[in-house]
DNA sequence: ATCGAAGAATCGTTGAACAATTCGACAATG
DNA sequence: CATTGTCGAATTGTTCAACGATTCTTCGAT
């Protein structure tokens, strides 16, 4: 069938394994909302739900922990994780770290393309009215912006990050204001690194993590 | 015996699970350069050696593999990580991102304290000749910079990524000159750091950074 | 020397089992 | 009434044995 492997790197079509499917699942279910910060997950519950061995989903979770999706309490069990104090200028220090850490070293012109390319569907999503959409463009043009240092490991970072955020702050920012606010930015910020001014990008994402951050640790108890 | 729980948070004594305990202990042997680079890790035999069964084994993979101390190929094994190519730049771009972010914020007295400590540590390490301790002191040097952020995230990435070096760099550099250019470049950042000129002190540290990475990159095949 | 097929080794996953721990209810005590 | 102690149910942590699937190795045939 298939032409005897042509140049490209040999690929492993890897399969996901079930521990990992089952990981997908949960963390997808966490993204949506059907599992709050807080809940209970019970092993056997789960196993029996997904059809899958209790030790598989033992897996799963040593996974989502690594995550801080969930944390495990010995001999108590999982849990959905929940905000703590502190936890949100946590992940805001995170992100201010990486994100104008790599804005500041610029990046390739297909990189900085993506990053146009989430402004736009931001663009897009607002004029379509369409306020998930527009968080998800949020979250691409962030994570694009991480893109442009090409580092994997920046990246996974992001993801769990980005993660994260999205299981604590869920449908909490459903207000359309604060999105359009967002959009300007977002512009403002990726018109200057088209333009190479690398510094002031900087600049202009730092002063929008730091509001986005004061903006948080209001809607959220302190 | 304690007085009843005055003031601090209840602490679960949390005994180390066993999967956590196998972790560890292959932790070790990764940091001591016992397991090296390239070399399998059979389940069974792990679980033979440590006397704790294969899903126990399993477990603490899981956990090496999310700190990318170990690769899971699947139905292949579980490796300890190699070096590949772009990963030394990657590494320092993780350290530049957070550590640079980190010193320019600043930090308590107590914080700087701590990086004061771990130059002092580091100058004791030299007066002795004890090669080890050097390294160590260096990476808790550079510890106590990430620590300085005070953020619970940034410390666990930080101990990821040195705990990766350790095992790539293992006794790579135990060429003592390299070690002293370091304890100067320490001193100066830290006295910047005292001095309360941060953004000096980040330029330093960024400097160094730079210096470090190229350094490596020469040492190990480009 | 190349190729392919049989056989061994190892992984992925399951299912069952059991001790240890936690939790909830309920009774006993002061 | 609040505290303490006890019992039983539920759940976790861990082990063990099993089996199909995949990979590695060996070895013989071409």
């Amino acid at each position: 069938m298939a032409p005897t492997q042509t140049g490209s790197a040999r690929v492993r079509v890897a399969v996901p394994s079930v521990a990992e499917r089952v990981a997908e699942e949960l963390r997808y279910q966490l993204a949506e909302g059907m599992l709050l910060p807080g809940a209970r997950l019970t092993e056997a519950t789960i196993a029996e739900d997904l059809g899958v061995s209790r030790n598989t989903v033992r897996e799963a979770f040593a996974e989502l922990a690594s995550e801080r999706l969930v944390v495990r309490q010995p001999n108590r069990g999982v849990f959905v994780a929940t905000l703590e104090a502190g936890d949100i200028h946590d992940l805001y220090t995170v992100r201010r770290a990486i994100e104008v850490s790599s804005i500041r070293g610029g990046g390739s012109a297909e990189r900085v393309a993506a990053v146009r390319a989430a402004v736009d569907e931001g663009k897009r999503a607002a004029a379509a009215d369409d306020n998930d959409a527009l968080g998800s463009a949020n979250q691409h043009f962030h994570g694009a912006i991480v893109a442009l240092a090409e580092s994997k490991r920046l990246d996974t970072i992001m993801r769990h990050v980005l993660a994260e955020m999205r299981l604590y702050f869920h449908k909490a920012t459903s207000d359309a204001h604060f999105y359009s606010a967002w959009l300007e930015e977002n512009e403002a910020i990726c018109a200057a690194l088209e333009a190479g001014e690398l510094e002031r990008a900087g600049e202009l994402l730092l002063g929008y993590l730091n509001r986005s951050e004061e903006q948080q640790l209001t809607v959220h108890g302190e």
